[in-house]
DNA sequence: GTTAACGGTGCAACCGGTTGTACAATCGCA
DNA sequence: TGCGATTGTACAACCGGTTGCACCGTTAAC
């Protein structure tokens, strides 16, 4: 039952049916207004009548645009699909993008021959913007997103902010989720507070940890200050330290929900009760926290509405607006762990 | 410090800097015989002069190829992210292409909305090819595409092969896995089997269970069968639901490594041993597998595999190349749960 | 009755490459 | 010396849209 495969009409086609010439045709399906509703209800019968959809190619060459937005990412695909952070992240971006005609591509930039692939598909202009989604890896490729003037929106902050002036950036306020978590401690009436955080290097977990600092002071002494991975694996690890140290305290902030997991695994096996003796707070608030037991007190970071608007912000820079700063604003959501 | 934006140098500039004309350039460029050494050379270090990266539009417009390939995806992207399966087969794909200039688009395609929006690239003709990466979901969408005539791939079989003379087709044999699992079952002297399996209308489920079947005949009888999801919850259901008809049975096979999981689990709070009581046997062969305890023997599929297998395939159709259909094989993995 | 204003349409150029074909220059050979 | 074959290059058309500008026919104003 093979069809014959039908060669895509083209404007000619509907120009010559409609009985005009192709700019008309053109001008009255972008509905312009210097053409008669008269003939435009002509020329689009007879777009309809031959099934003219307009071709991407010849569209893209003449309005300078490809509708197409890079989302680089500089995680391996594994790690992206295991980190839930990202799938809400990127249904952000989609989501919006899908309300607009802009298609949305994962650009991976882990290896070297990925960065490089990466490159030259700026350089060959194949995208209209690009959304970083974890900008303090790949500065080369922002330095040639820079170079190249690409409207490109950094989803996280840099330090120092190198490229403030070129770049949109879109990032929750982890500075404000550490008061949060630091006050919930601090009202529960916690005075000796451990930190098991994410690595040391990165910047939400800096900000983070100032936010804890401002609220508690010297109730956060800096030996009671971990840097560690984000998984569970590492809190529980990071726990048992703590314990072998035999210090005392009744607080525990985490910097992920995961790590969270792995701090009250520990602390129940050293037969300590969460929230009796000792107070959790996760960061993230993704599923696991719910599931926890006792379920996760934990902070809440707007992800998928930062996806919204790292792609709203896109959108507006391809039309030409410049570039802004975004702070989207934490919440900390109550559970039973505090 | 914000630079002046270069904008791009075009073929004409490389053109007039090397003394040649623009078709010169272009064939010089592109290696045709047609062009003395001589030439090339100078063309060559004129456009490495001016940094010149001929313009993806430009090319897209002339050559009749946007060089990009869609992965059409059925699912949401949170399930997406969930299912490890998709990000094998997924890196598999995207491996693949970026040994090529190609690349590929995660296009979703779950609610109404997102079909629509499909449909409409395929029609602007976004894309050079199409791979499907759960064929059996979205028809209406394959029979716009078997319209348009977009070379497309099909991962997975689809009863009765409709679109078999029009689109490829790369799957793994699930029959032959089901053999493998049911030989298993036999040869540990195993008789009285339990399946529990994924839904019912899934092709790959009865493939599977006509493995199993071949092998074991009334060794499973009907009744023994229960359709359910793929998850651990749905294996630990299902595992209770048999251990409460109280039938006498030695071994279960899994429709996926994470049913086994929660097979597993129903097992021992029921008092019963694996492997000394009842054997398990999986399917996919994911992270998960090794992590059972006991570490579990189960089906492999080589996934990646799959996906370089359909990127080729992708590549040679957009040259060209008539529709194929590749079976791939499956792998038994002896672990401790048999 | 002439002319200015204006709404509607078409011509042609353009976006940035690729490619069929014509043409000029060089060479070999009769 | 003259011819055809061969090589290297340029001209121009083309891919499929968009858009600046000129032009046409009305109508309104003077």
């Amino acid at each position: 039952m093979t069809q014959p495969v039908r060669t895509a009409p083209t404007l000619a086609e509907v120009a010559a049916a409609a009985g005009v010439s192709r700019s008309t045709a053109s001008r009255a399906l972008n509905d312009s207004p210097r053409i008669s509703e008269e003939t435009k209800k002509r020329v689009r019968a007879a777009a309809k009548e031959v099934n003219f959809v307009p071709n991407a190619r010849g569209r893209a060459l003449a309005v300078g645009r490809t509708e197409i937005i890079a989302v680089l990412v500089t995680e391996p695909l594994s790690e992206l699909f295991s980190d839930p952070t990202y799938s809400e992240f990127l249904s952000g971006i989609t989501e919006e993008l899908s309300e607009s005609s802009y298609l949305p591509v994962i650009l991976q930039a882990s290896s070297t021959h990925e960065r490089n692939r990466a490159r030259e598909h700026f350089e060959r202009r194949s995208f209209d913007a690009v959304i970083d989604v974890s900008p303090y890896k790949g500065s080369e490729l922002l330095e040639v997103l820079r170079e190249l003037g690409v409207p490109t929106v950094l989803c996280g902050q840099l330090e120092g902010h190198p490229y403030r002036d070129v770049f949109s950036t879109v990032y929750s306020d982890d500075e404000e989720g550490g008061h949060f978590a630091a006050l919930a401690m601090k009202d529960r009436g916690r005075k000796d507070i451990v930190a098991v955080l994410g690595p040391q290097d990165n910047p939400a977990v800096v900000d983070r940890l100032r936010g804890y600092r401002a609220v508690l002071g010297e109730d956060l002494p800096d030996a009671n200050v971990i840097y560690t991975g984000w998984n569970s694996g590492d809190g529980y690890q990071a726990m048992h330290q703590i314990l072998a140290r035999e210090i005392a305290f009744d607080g525990v902030l985490c910097g992920s929900d995961r790590i969270a997991a792995g701090v009250i695994t520990a602390l129940n096996e050293a037969g300590l009760s969460v929230p009796a003796d000792v107070s959790v707070v996760g960061f993230d608030d993704h599923e696991i926290a719910a599931r926890c037991v006792p379920a996760l007190t934990t902070v809440r970071q707007p992800l998928r509405e930062e996806g919204h608007m790292a792609a709203n912000i896109a959108l507006d820079m391809i039309k030409g607006a410049e570039p802004t700063t975004t702070v989207m604003h934490m919440q900390l959501v109550q559970r039973d762990s505090l």
